[in-house]
RNA sequence: GAUCCCAUCGUCUAGUGGCCUAGGACAUCGCCCUUUCACGGCGGUAACUCGGGUUCAAAUCCCGAUGGGAUCGCCA
C-alpha cells in the first residue's frame, strides 16, 4: 500500500520550530517509502483565523523544500484540503456516527457545563462531564433540531472496557474508556472539532501515517474507538515528543521565542536550519550530522526517532549555519551577505573581495555588520591596542612600524590588488628587524581600530583604499605620540 | 487530583545483556597553525537519576522511588 502522510497546520500566521518539524517528519516518512504528502489546512476555529497565514505556509514550505503532491492550492483527488470546505462532509459522518452508537446529539449549553464543573470542584469530586443528553433518543433529538434547537454532537462511549493502539515511537499504549472524556464532535456552528476532523480526513484522504505531537497520545484512543465505530483501518501512529526552550518549557510563540521566519531573518540559511531540526528527535544512528534534503529522503527512518523531549540550542545551529554558509559558492556567499553588508557600508568599495573576507568567519549572516562596521568609519580606540604580548608588540615598535608603512604606501603606485599590496608590505619586516606580526599588526589596529576583524591588515589595506590607509595610518601615529 | 508518557556528558545524541575503563557532535578548556579573531588540526574536562531484583554478566530486562512532561476546551 502507498504511504500517504500529511502535514495539516492550522493557518495561525507563524510556522514555529515544532511545526515544520513535523511537517518535516511527515514529508520524509513519505518521500523515504515513495509515498505521497499531502497538504491539508485546518481552519475550523474561525476564532483563530489570520488573514495571509496560509501563505507563509506555503512560502515556508517552498524555502525548506518540501514539495506537497496534494493540496489546497494543486489539487488533488481527495479535495477538498480545506476543512473550512468541508463542513457538509463532517455533518455527514457525524450522523452516520450517532446512528452507529459512537455520538450523541447534546443539547447542554456551555453553562450548563460550566456549572457541572463549577460543583465538581467546589466538593472536590474529580470532573467528568455526565451528559443528560445521551439518554434522549435519536428521533426525539432529531424533532428537536428540526425545531431549530441548537446543538453539539459529542462521542459516545462506554465505559467498560480497555483501548489500546501500537505507536511506532511510543510502543504500546493501553487505557480504560472510563478515563476517556466524551468531547465534542461538531461545534454548534456546525463545524467539526479537531477530534472529529482528523479521523474523518485522514481516512477519506487515505493517509497511512498520522504524524503528530505526543500532546495527542493521551487522545489517540478516543480517536480509535470512532475508527472502530465506523468500522475504518486504524493509520499508523508516529507521535513526537516536544521541542524545549529548556527544561520546563516548551518552544513557542507565547515565550517569544524564535519561529522559522524570525530564524531566517537573522540570516540562518534554511537548509541548515532544516538540517538542525531534523537532528532534534531523530538520529541516523551513526556519526553524520550534515544531511542534504536529497540524503535525507533516502536515509530517514522512524526507527530513529527518540522518545524523549530536546532542547532547542542555538549555538549548535549557529556552528551548522557556519558549515553551509562555508560550503556556499562565493558568488551564492556574495549575494546572501550584500545587503548585510550595505546594511552598514554606504561607501564604493570592492564587496565582493569583501565577501570573500568574511566568508569562513561568518557562522550568522547578521554577525556582518557589526564585524565590518570599521570599513565605514574609523572607530575610537586606545592606544593600548597596540600592545600586544603574543605579537610582541609595544608602543616604540607601532610607532615604528607605522611611520615605516606611511612612507612605503606614499610611494605606493599599485593599489588594484592583494597580491600587490602583499609584496609591497612583507619586505618591510625582514627590512626592519621585525616579525611579521610586529609590522602587521600595528597597521591593522591603525586602520580599524578594533581587537578583531575579519582578516588581515593586508586585505583591509586593500579594501578602504590608499588615501584611506594613509589618514588613519596617520591617526594611529599621532595617538602614539 | 486522575490518566498516559518520558529519564545517557551543560546541550543534541550512539548504545536493544558481554565489543562500554560508555562513542560522536555543539559548547567549554589547552596546544598547534597564523598578521588579530575565526577557519583548520590535535588533545583535555564532562553523563548511564536513585534503590531493589533477574543473570556468570545490565546503561541495556523487571519492579519501586524520585524527577520531568502531556492530557482532562464548542483550540488544534
Amino acid at each position: 500500500m502507498e504511504v500517504r502522510s500529511r502535514f495539516a497546520p492550522s493557518p495561525t500566521g507563524y510556522m514555529h520550530i515544532g511545526n515544520l518539524r513535523t511537517a518535516l517528519y511527515e514529508y520524509l516518512v513519505a518521500k523515504s517509502a515513495g509515498g505521497k504528502f499531502i497538504l491539508r489546512i485546518e481552519d475550523t476555529d474561525q476564532e483563530r483565523y489570520v488573514e495571509g497565514a496560509v501563505d507563509i505556509i506555503y512560502k515556508t514550505m517552498k524555502m525548506v523544500g518540501l514539495k506537497h503532491d496534494e493540496g489546497p492550492d494543486i489539487g488533488g483527488n481527495f479535495g477538498p484540503y480545506v476543512q473550512s470546505e468541508r463542513k457538509a462532509i463532517y455533518k455527514k459522518y457525524a450522523d452516520i456516527l450517532v446512528e452507529l452508537g459512537g455520538a450523541h446529539y447534546c443539547f447542554c449549553s456551555e453553562e450548563e457545563l460550566e456549572n457541572q464543573r463549577k460543583k465538581c470542584e467546589e466538593t472536590g469530586v474529580p470532573f467528568k462531564f455526565d451528559d443528560p443528553c445521551k439518554n434522549i433518543s435519536i428521533e426525539e433529538a432529531k424533532k428537536r433540531i428540526s425545531n431549530g434547537e441548537k446543538y453539539t454532537v459529542r462521542q459516545t462511549i462506554n465505559p467498560d472496557g480497555e483501548v489500546s493502539f501500537d505507536d511506532v515511537v511510543y510502543g504500546h499504549v493501553s487505557v480504560e474508556t472510563k478515563t476517556l472524556d466524551e468531547g465534542i464532535l461538531l461545534k454548534s456552528d456546525g463545524l467539526p472539532t479537531y477530534n472529529f476532523a482528523n479521523v474523518v480526513d485522514d481516512h477519506l484522504m487515505n493517509i497511512t501515517h498520522v504524524l503528530r505531537g505526543n500532546e495527542y497520545l493521551s487522545s489517540t484512543p478516543k480517536y480509535n474507538l470512532m475508527y472502530q465505530a465506523f468500522g475504518w483501518d486504524i493509520p499508523t501512529y508516529v507521535h513526537l515528543p516536544p521541542i524545549m526552550k529548556d527544561e520546563h518549557n516548551k518552544l513557542s510563540k507565547r515565550n517569544g521565542d524564535a519561529s522559522f521566519q524570525d530564524l531566517v531573518q537573522k540570516g540562518y540559511l534554511p537548509e541548515a536550519i532544516v538540517n538542525y531540526i531534523v537532528l532534534l528527535g531523530w538520529s541516523a544512528k551513526n556519526d553524520q550530522e550534515i544531511f542534504s534534503m536529497e540524503e535525507l529522503e533516502k536515509v530517514f527512518n522512524v526507527e530513529g526517532i527518540n522518545k524523549s523531549p530536546a532542547i532547542f540550542d542555538i549555538e549548535k545551529l549557529k556552528w551548522m549555519n557556519g558549515v553551509y554558509i562555508r560550503e556556499l559558492p562565493c558568488e551564492k556567499f556574495y549575494k546572501l551577505s550584500e545587503p548585510w553588508m550595505k546594511q552598514v557600508i554606504h561607501k564604493d568599495i570592492d564587496f565582493e573581495t569583501l565577501a570573500k573576507c568574511i566568508q569562513p568567519r561568518v557562522n550568522v549572516l547578521n554577525e556582518i555588520p557589526e564585524a565590518i562596521d570599521f570599513i565605514e568609519i574609523l572607530p575610537e580606540y586606545d592606544t593600548e591596542m597596540y600592545i600586544h604580548k603574543k605579537m610582541k608588540t609595544t608602543v616604540e615598535i607601532s610607532r615604528t612600524a607605522l611611520l615605516e608603512a606611511e612612507n612605503l604606501i606614499k610611494n605606493m603606485t599599485d593599489w588594484s590588488s592583494i597580491e600587490a599590496i602583499h609584496d609591497a608590505f612583507m619586505v618591510m619586516p625582514e627590512k626592519l628587524g621585525l616579525k611579521n606580526g610586529q609590522f602587521l599588526w600595528p597597521i591593522r589596529t591603525a586602520l580599524t581600530g578594533k581587537q578583531c576583524t575579519p582578516t588581515g591588515a593586508i586585505e583591509i589595506a586593500y579594501l578602504l583604499g590608499k588615501e584611506e590607509c594613509l589618514s588613519r595610518i596617520q591617526i594611529g601615529i599621532n595617538k602614539l605620540g
